[in-house]
DNA sequence: TTATTAAAGGATAAAAAGGTCCTTTATTAT
DNA sequence: ATAATAAAGGACCTTTTTATCCTTTAATAA
């Protein structure tokens, strides 16, 4: 549904909305440590964002990458659009072509207020009010590497 | 979330389960035509659907896949644990590491119930209560090969 | 003005997913 | 028996995703 890209994004950009600002510029180094994904892959895809207008960035000594107020009010919906693009979030989740109300795949009822809740969640909220969300709750953004064969059932 | 290996297993399943049974087999070349899918793809994974005893299969002249009455009990579950594995399935939708009741990541409570549902649905169900379901909705089961692009968003 | 720092950019490589082709094997009808 | 048929199996190819490396550019501090 998400790439590891748009993963990978989404997490890195909300670290900066936590531990960033105008003043205090991040390394990819230290995000890519701290999130635990490759440094170099994040590299590319922060240029992408910066390209984006999703995050800043200035080089050179003490420069790294921030969010701007602008930056700030955009939403994770327009870092998956900048990363994987809109479509892999829709689409039937069967893959079916023609999967509407009128010829609704077995799972539609299931997915369709789903996919709503999610993309209503990803469009309205801004990054910073999801940041601030994650900073309250003290939830811990490290990314999943393990082996996924370990994984137990979700709850 | 499902690979398109999974979801073109799904359909072809549930196309043998309306159209197939032990007096009448089906070619991969006829399923593959019908759902619009590469057919040498399909003979894979109906070659590892039945060492995984999901459908069953005989050579030779009016040859072809089908399911025995044992198979037609099975569930989507199986099949997508026969190609994807379930790992696919579960794990967090952002990809944290730790993300449960106690460390929920920003969509955990969204994501959750979905694939609660979804796992029910996909366990709980025969592949025939599935394949019947489609039928009594006269759903038309073809996979969407155009540009993905040009889709519209869900509904 | 030079050394240092850190992102930008381009080229490339490795892995996974998706897909194809060809030969062998089993079945069946003639 | 033999020819025809259709799956099984193995090898291979292509594309996409993920990841790395190296050089260049911009900013800053000494």
């Amino acid at each position: 549904m998400l790439s590891n890209a748009s993963k990978y994004a989404i997490l890195s950009t909300l670290y900066l909305a936590e531990h960033s600002n105008e003043e205090r510029k991040i390394s990819v180094k230290e995000i890519a440590e701290n999130i635990d994904i490759p440094s170099p892959f994040l590299a590319k895809l922060f240029q992408q964002l910066v390209r984006g207008k999703i995050i800043s960035s200035t080089k050179g000594p003490h420069g790294g990458f921030y969010l701007s107020e602008k930056n700030k009010k955009k939403n994770v919906l327009d870092i998956i659009d900048n990363i994987d693009g809109l479509n892999k979030l829709n689409g039937c989740f069967l893959g079916l072509n023609e999967c509407d109300s009128t010829n609704p795949c077995p799972v539609h009822y299931i997915v369709v207020p789903f996919k709503n809740n999610i993309l209503e969640k990803f469009r309205d909220i801004t990054i910073m009010e999801f940041a601030q969300e994650i900073s309250d709750k003290g939830t811990f953004l490290a990314i999943n590497n393990i082996d996924p064969s370990l994984d137990g059932p979700a709850e």
